[in-house]
RNA sequence: GCGGCUGUGGCGGAAUGGCAGACGCACAAGACUCAAAAUCUUGCGGGGGUGACCUCGUGUGGGUUCAAGUCCCACCAGCCGCACCA
């Protein structure tokens, strides 16, 4: 017999990682010839100077895991990695560093890619991309440069949410709660030039695809609340005595009849005008406080402030004179600036229309009763019409649908559709980051730079520093700002504003693909090939942001032909954050990082892997506790032990064996494939204490039991499994063995334990032949309780393999 | 305020409506050792009993069911998202 060799994670790890860059496994044909793709993707990593905790390396090993998985059953996979590089925090981190951000930047991918390394996933790094590399965002300024000809990007002058700290503007999606979503500063309002892309033109898609994706229902809940689609009707107040009309949007045009009031928001162009002499004081007054007042004043602004006009309004319904009124409760910049106000049928209205003794117009009867006195709004589109005119006895929520089109036939309106969404903000005035490739002529106006000049470098500065004014640094740089024109060739200046950190990361994936090319984005056999990507990773903090852009954006290339799928992403998977003690998120001032390197290094990367797995849910957020990694290293070597000593003894396989090992592989499929990865582990360790017993009393456990747990083990597992199956004795990669299958035949059990009951409550646990009928089971059952049954039996229930339960009175 | 997720031993966590606490960590006792580490064995929710056993127990309070951690209703706590979108 030989000698026992004792698990060497160091040496076999070295051993296999060699072996792996010389032997690929993951290969695109095979001697079945073609193998079909799978495209895993993680999401790409920002190149922070921090380095990667064992947070990230939690959502790469699930990526990789998966993607082993696939490879076992005989798919090629597509898994890449790259970096997404431009954009503030790179740049503020340059700032810290004192040094260029291309400079941090590269040092800060190089010790990344050591990191990532060392996970031993299947990536390849031909497909790298960063999105810095001038031969990346050629394709970023390409993608910009077309939707600026479909009209898709536009320029605009508008009060844009200001980070004062970053010194730049900011996109809705990155305000949270009228804060920096970088860096926790409130964000102020500044007119501000601006470049914007159109993604509302894409709106009702990108709502109504959502359907089609495999994605978790909160992050599609969140882009269709962020989208916010409703339907309604505008409607034309003629103002009493003027010339002009006041158009409202809502949603509620079955309430017309009980508009008491309007109002509009003081920034509304007619607000002013409005002001009757002896108003006009407050008025003035009111629109000034308002324009002081930060976002975040206004959100948090407990009770409704608010000022008549002194004018009217006149209701087209029913000619009803309703006061129009100024509040800060109403927002200039959705639907129209301007509401019509049904106080008993909405909660905002009811209140101010409350505060300022405004009458309060029942038009809906919940239950047919009309109330004396609302304390409360009734919102519900539930009940009959009363106090509506013609409409009276109509059902309020058939109106509701129907006197959109009433108001259109009427003339005085017209039916609407109205989203949250709003254009995005898409030029920053920060350095790090594509140039936005448009040349400001004189003559031809904004045009673009031609597409075979692309790219656009980004040109060297001496100081990269914010300006704070609204410039970008570029705009320091004459020889650089002062150009020709493409078309006329007068002088001309470039666009100074770069792009968002954003633009490269929404559509990266496409890249991979064809990394090299540089006649194309992506070649279209490629794409067809290749994409698009069938399981996405990654955490859910871009629910809204990236997965939005990237969804637009690659709308936007099938429109224009790039590609012939609209959806970027068919299943999307997001791992749970892993935290410091106390769920404290894990962060360098905290103190609370904990570096995969070190534990790499005394357990070795399986049994890192191993562990990021079994922490916890892979959805669920997790506690980091270093002890816990001991017990997957003892498996480990539990399972290396088990290996060595059967595989001398090359004993014969007993039904004992073939029955775990038939559970083993059917566990182990169906727990991997609803992605229940913590109970894979725990699978196998249960399983591996059962083989360890037989093996006590065998004498060993059989080649074919030894060989399935291997396999099984090999995307969780890869080096140890890949050197265990060496000493199997076989000469070709464990991925090359395919997935094992099982039969359900193979696990029954002769006897089965069955829980004998008394009203529910287990007494005694008795023993059955497998196929013990329903009879001969409940009378053992009731032999087994004996004298415990002490009242009348009222039924006697079996479910067979679990319990017989006696109920008696 | 609205919406979502979560709540189970000292800890991380398991449980298609069917024996709650699998698996692991920590801890304790024992074996091996001059000793330690490693490894192995045993124990490990609370209360009671010498004992095969009895009893309580999955955030709280109700309900459905022969049977509830699991389903329903109403709460409580923590986390996340949205936050006057008419």
């Amino acid at each position: 017999m030989a000698q026992k060799i004792v698990y060497n994670h160091k040496a076999i790890e070295k051993k296999w990682r060699k072996n792996w860059e010389e032997n690929p496994v993951n290969v695109k044909e095979d001697e079945n010839g073609k193998r079909e793709k799978y495209y895993c993707l993680d999401m790409f990593p920002y190149p922070s100077g921090n380095g990667l905790h064992v947070g990230h390396w939690r959502g790469y090993v699930i990526s990789d895991v998966w993607s082993r998985y696939k490879l076992q059953q005989g798919y090629y996979i597509v898994h890449p990695m790259g970096w997404d590089a431009f954009g503030l925090p790179a740049e503020n981190y340059a700032i810290k560093m004192g040094v260029h951000p291309s400079k941090s930047t590269a040092e800060n991918v190089a010790n990344i890619k050591r990191q990532i390394n060392e996970i031993a996933a299947l990536y390849d790094w031909d497909m790298e991309v960063n999105t810095t590399d001038p031969d990346f965002y050629k394709w970023t300024q390409w993608i910009f440069v077309k939707m600026f000809k479909e009209g898709l990007a536009y320029e605009k002058e508008f009060p844009i949410n200001w980070c004062p700290s970053c010194k730049t503007g900011l996109a809705n999606e990155e305000v949270v709660n009228g804060k920096c979503e970088r860096c926790g500063t409130e964000v102020t309002k500044k007119n501000l030039r601006q470049w914007m892309l159109k993604i509302t033109a894409y709106a009702d898609r990108l709502l109504d695809d959502l359907d089609k994706l495999d994605w978790p229902e909160k992050v599609k809940k969140m882009q269709a609340d962020w989208i916010g689609r409703s339907h309604g009707a505008e409607v034309d107040f003629p103002v009493d005595g003027r010339d002009e009309k006041i158009t409202v949007y809502t949603t509620r045009p079955d309430t017309l009849h009980g508009a008491t009031f309007m109002v509009l928001s003081p920034e509304h162009a007619l607000a002013k005008e409005l002001a009757t002499d002896e108003t006009r004081d407050a008025v003035e007054k009111y629109i000034l406080d308002s324009s002081m007042k930060s976002n975040v004043d206004r959100m948090q602004a407990k009770e409704k402030t608010g000022v008549f006009t002194g004018s009217y309004a006149v209701n087209p319904l029913n000619g009803a004179k309703t006061p129009i009124w100024l509040s800060d409760y109403v927002l200039a910049d959705y639907g129209t600036g301007a509401i019509m106000c049904v106080p008993a049928h909405d909660d905002r209205d009811f209140e101010f229309a409350t505060k300022f003794g405004i009458p309060i117009v029942q038009v809906i009867a919940k239950d047919g009763i009309e109330i004396e006195n609302m304390t409360e709004a009734y919102t519900a589109a539930v009940g009959t019409m009363i106090n509506s005119g013609e409409w009276n006895g109509m059902e309020s929520s058939e109106l509701k649908e129907k006197a959109p089109h009433m108001i259109e036939e009427r003339g005085f309106g017209k039916a609407t559709t109205n989203y949250k969404l709003r254009d995005w903000v898409f030029s920053r005035q920060r350095y790090w980051g594509e140039p936005i490739p448009i040349v400001h002529c004189p003559h031809c106006g904004n045009v673009p730079v031609p597409e075979e000049e692309l790219p656009l470098r980004l040109p060297e500065v001496e100081s990269y520093e914010p300006t704070g004014t609204g410039e970008s640094p570029l705009a320091g740089i004459d020889e650089w700002v002062n150009c020709k024109c493409p078309v006329c060739g007068a002088d001309a200046k470039r666009e100074t504003n770069t792009m968002p950190q954003w633009a490269g990361s929404s559509w990266y994936f496409l890249r991979y693909v064809d990394s090299h090319n540089t006649e194309a984005l992506v070649s279209r056999e490629k794409a067809d090939e290749m994409l698009p990507v069938d399981m996405y990773i990654g955490g859910v903090e871009h629910a809204v942001l990236h997965l939005l852009y990237s969804r637009f954006y690659t709308k936007f290339l099938n429109d224009i032909g790039v590609v012939d799928f609209d959806e970027p992403f068919h299943k999307l998977f997001n791992q749970g954050m892993i935290t410091g003690k106390n769920g404290i998120k894990m962060s360098k001032s905290k103190g609370n990082v904990v570096s995969p390197d070190d534990l790499v290094r005394d357990y070795g990367c399986d049994s890192l892997r191993m562990y990021e797995l079994f922490v916890g849910p892979p959805e669920l957020d997790a506690e980091w506790d270093d002890r816990g990694i001991d017990g997957v290293s003892r498996f480990l070597k539990k399972v290396w032990t088990l290996v060595q000593d059967s595989v001398d003894a090359n004993v014969a396989e007993t039904k004992e064996m073939v029955k775990l090992r038939n559970r083993l592989v059917k566990d182990i499929t169906t727990r991997l494939e609803s992605f229940s990865l913590n109970t894979v582990i725990s699978g196998f360790m249960e399983y591996t204490n059962k083989f360890v017993d037989v093996a006590k009393k065998a004498g060993g456990v059989d080649l074919e039991t030894l060989n399935q747990l291997t396999i099984l083990l090999s995307p969780f597992a890869p080096h140890i499994a890949e050197e265990l199956w060496e000493v199997l004795g076989h000469d070709t990669s464990v991925f090359k063995a395919g997935w094992p299958t099982y039969d359900e035949a193979l696990m029954k059990d002769d006897e089965i334990e069955v829980a004998v009951q008394i009203n529910g409550k287990t007494k005694t646990v008795i023993t059955l032949p497998a196929d013990v009928s329903k009879d001969d089971a409940i009378a053992a059952g009731k032999e087994a309780l004996g004298d415990k049954i002490t009242g009348t039996i009222v039924k006697e229930i079996y479910v067979p393999g679990r319990i017989i339960n006696i109920v008696q009175r």
